[in-house]
RNA sequence: GGACGGGUGGCAGAGCGGUCAAAUGCACCGGACUGUAAAUCCGGCGGGCGAGAGCCCUACGUUGGUUCGAAUCCAACCCCGUCCA
């Protein structure tokens, strides 16, 4: 029998393991994983789907899942000093994130069934617990050598920028966590991102020395790209996982835009395509590159997986309406379809009878952040209209009637992939 | 509490009285080449005004001061690091 652990192998998912045993059990029992989230941002991003991901292929092997979020470790990150009133706000604020969270994890997992998924916060065993129980209970089990010589503690030792006793007390609070799950879930094992290593060790030796029980840990690979380069984040800020953050075209379009080489390690890593099929799909890809094939699928994938089949659909469809070769013939009625969908902007139509200059028109549709950047757009030839680049005669150049695309709309474009639908309303 | 070192653009890191919107590298943005890829090359990279030469505003931890002029000098304060108590 194939056991889970040897399928996260399979895909690339598996980084470290404490114990060997651990693969040999989740091929003979149905086993309790837990992986925790930290509220640190309102939403969860693209970082943290290979986590979310690991946690749904144990499911689907039969295993059940914990999700904890971290509303308890959250509060760590708080500076001491800061007013009653600004304590209390960022309570809410974490309160809030935490919701956003649960919400969020609760669309990957299943929560009904024989090994239904179960949502924790960590806050409900932590908040509570006195500090001076804390250090006699917890604290007496770790060494500071140890602790000294966790590589996350080590590295901020060396930096100019040193570390707080808060942040070095963290690794106890997740260590007690992994215990209190253990005690309380039976869950015996603990996954997470290979930076959580050293929390996830600190864990499994403090379940030994007080309980003695076997607790096993997993590490995943940091998600990188083929420039070694961690995912998830753009230029301007994290790909979230929450549609109000980051459309689904935009999803669609950031997988797309992938290179190459890491299309077969993503299909891999974070869809559940059987590997044959991934095979398939990247030897397709490879004999004929500039189909971008592989690119297509992993969108494709990503974005079902992430916002469901019916925005992907639309996201793919928006895709190739703007990336298409046959701009011209687009019907306002067809362009009305995907407005929603793509970055868009809807401009008064006086505007336009009146002549509306196209550095205006730019600073409106939010492709650019500033006239400067406009300007500096236009005189390097990175400003299209309905996919045209030619016949622009400097920044002063007005856009009229003439240059819609259909009765009320045109497609501006910056650079080589930055669209806006632009309609102009009566 | 003391001694020393340090706080500069998204990051790293020069500058140490005018020629500094600040060298250089990375990141980022356009373009060429392509395939919404990579590599490479070219251009750009605080903001406003101007067709343009250019002009103006805001910026080098904070606040004051010296000076015709300060990222650069002085003072106080805040923060970080190292060592000492």
């Amino acid at each position: 029998m194939t056991g889970i652990i040897d399928t996260l192998r399979e895909r690339g998912l598996v980084q470290d393991i404490t114990d060997e045993a651990l693969a040999e059990k989740c091929r003979k029992e149905r086993i309790t994983v837990y992986i925790g989230f930290d509220p640190t941002a309102s939403s969860l991003h693209i970082g943290h789907l290979v986590s979310i991901l690991v946690l749904r292929h144990f499911q689907l092997a039969g295993h059940t899942p914990l999700a904890v979020v971290g509303g308890g470790t959250g509060m760590i990150g708080d500076p001491s000093g800061r007013s009653a009133e600004r304590n209390l706000l960022t309570r809410e604020e974490l309160e809030e994130n935490v919701e956003a969270l649960r919400a969020t994890l609760k669309r990957f997992l299943d929560f009904d069934g024989e090994n239904a998924a179960v949502l924790l916060n960590n806050a409900d065993w932590l908040a509570e617990y006195r500090f001076l129980d804390f250090l006699r209970d917890v604290g007496k089990y770790f060494r500071l050598g140890d602790m000294l010589g966790k590589e996350s503690v080590r590295r901020r030792m060396e930096s100019e920028s040193g570390l707080s006793y808060t942040e070095f007390s963290y690794q106890l609070l997740q260590a007690y966590d992994f215990r209190y799950l253990y005690e309380h879930h039976n869950c015996i094992a603990q996954a997470g991102g290979s930076d959580q290593w050293g929390n996830i060790t600190a864990g499994t030796d403090y379940i030994r020395r007080t309980v003695g029980g076997d607790a096993y840990g997993m590490t995943t690979p940091l998600l990188t790209n083929a420039q070694g380069e961690k995912m998830g984040k753009t230029a301007e800020g994290a790909v979230w996982l929450d549609s109000e953050r980051f459309s689904p075209y935009k999803f669609y379009q950031f997988w797309m835009q992938q290179e190459d080489r890491d299309v077969d390690r993503f299909l891999r890593m974070l869809t559940f395509m059987p590997l044959e099929e991934v095979s398939a799909v990247v030897r397709e890809h490879e004999a004929n590159p500039s189909e971008r094939l592989g690119q297509r699928r992993l969108a494709r994938e990503m974005t079902a997986l992430v916002h469901g089949e019916a925005e992907a659909a639309k996201a793919e469809e928006a895709s190739m309406a703007l990336f298409g070769r046959n701009l011209q013939k687009m019907s306002d009625e067809q362009l009305r379809s995907i407005f929603p969908d793509v970055p868009s902007v809807r401009i008064s139509r006086n505007e336009l009878q009146a002549g509306l200059p196209v550095l205006d028109l730019l600073l409106q549709s939010n492709l650019v952040p500033s006239k400067k950047e406009a300007k500096r757009l236009l005189s390097q030839g990175g400003v299209y209209l309905n996919n045209s680049a030619d016949s622009w005669p400097g920044d002063r150049r007005t856009v009229g009637p003439d240059d819609l695309l259909s009765e009320s709309m045109l497609v501006l474009r910056a650079g080589k992939k930055k669209y806006c639908l632009v309609e102009f309303t009566p």
